[in-house]
DNA sequence: CAGAGAATCTTGTCAATGGCAAGATTGCGC
DNA sequence: GCGCAATCTTGCCATTGACAAGATTCTCTG
């Protein structure tokens, strides 16, 4: 992607948010630095600001892309409320730096137009998911499940979890899901 | 608690936890800062690392607090599954910054002694609270009611529910947890 | 009660970071 | 081909975390 030897990157936003997600997933937020970023990206220490403004606005535009990608995920399958929740847990677990950012609200700037837009639009996904597969209180449905598979991916990705569970999120996670339905 | 005029603080340790934990109520992890703190309590820019060593060290410290505190909620009432979900969930949402700091391994050390005892207490706490209210598995029993209540818990506290929900906490999560149980 | 040693806190310093300003280079529309 | 906007660079500053060395106070022991 880099055109080495040419002033211009060629496609230094999807670098960025690339190597962020990649810097995120190996040491968390907090050693994140936009430099390091930049470094990655084989540009000068104030190229990313160009593109995202401040280190919130490259977080912004990550969280962004993570509803969007949390979308296409709920999209794909249709398999019902249980895969759907599956599916949630895996996109936490393959993604978990855009996951990290998605619920930080103090990491980005909330009312980003674009971040509010696809954020709504994934919400009512999940709502509308649960809604045509229950008989009770779509609500409170929807409330639970979005809990607990949040709480499942949160615990998971912390490494509270005990190693008794094995390696595999996924199978784990239709385990517990299992029992809200039960 | 800080002796004006004096050379010693006092109790600079907890002033310094005191600060932390509120600081981060109001602004997040991300911008919290060692010389903020020591400026809060008065104290010079290096005073903190005489008692936490560095910024990991002081959230470990917080972290552990944090364990000791939600051991505490969960003993008291003893008012069954129900209630003991719940009392995570104010937990939570009375002390954010200790509950952010146990979860997030990338901010303190993991490996710190008095943590991971004070860890390892609670978690017996919250695995033995299940496994005596129910009929079936006590492992995915335990594992569903602590995502649940974790999960709502964090969902609550990154503003991602619907203001529909009202401001009592409790009272949604209660709702929500007995969703569990039916 | 006196003095030694430990605990606590301070000042000074350094590298790294985020953000801003001003200038250089390149791509694009007219 | 020319002008202008987009992209990227270098240079700079305040803030931060961490470390070192020194000052002050507490405590323990004799």
């Amino acid at each position: 992607m880099t055109r080495s030897g040419s002033y211009h990157h060629g496609d230094l936003r999807r670098a960025l948010l690339d190597a962020a997600a990649e810097a995120m997933a190996e040491s968390g937020v907090a050693e994140l630095s936009l430099r390091d970023l930049a470094r990655r990206a084989g540009v000068s220490h104030a190229a990313p600001a160009h593109h995202f403004g401040d280190k919130a606005g490259l977080l912004t535009a990550l969280a962004t892309e993570g509803y969007q990608l949390l979308g296409e995920a709920l999209r794909e399958g249709d398999d019902g409320l249980l895969e759907a929740g599956v599916a949630y847990v895996r996109f936490a677990v393959r993604h978990p730096a855009h996951f990290e950012v998605m619920f930080r609200p103090d990491l980005h700037r909330a009312d980003d137009q674009d971040l509010a837009a696809a954020r709504a639009r994934t919400r009512e996904l999940l709502r509308g998911g649960v809604a045509q597969h229950t008989g009770r209180d779509p609500d409170v449905d929807s409330l639970a499940a979005w809990s607990i598979v949040h709480g499942f991916a949160t615990l998971w990705l912390s490494g509270a979890l005990p190693p008794r569970l094995g390696t595999d999120p996924e199978a784990a996670a239709r385990t517990v899901i299992r029992r809200l339905f039960s």
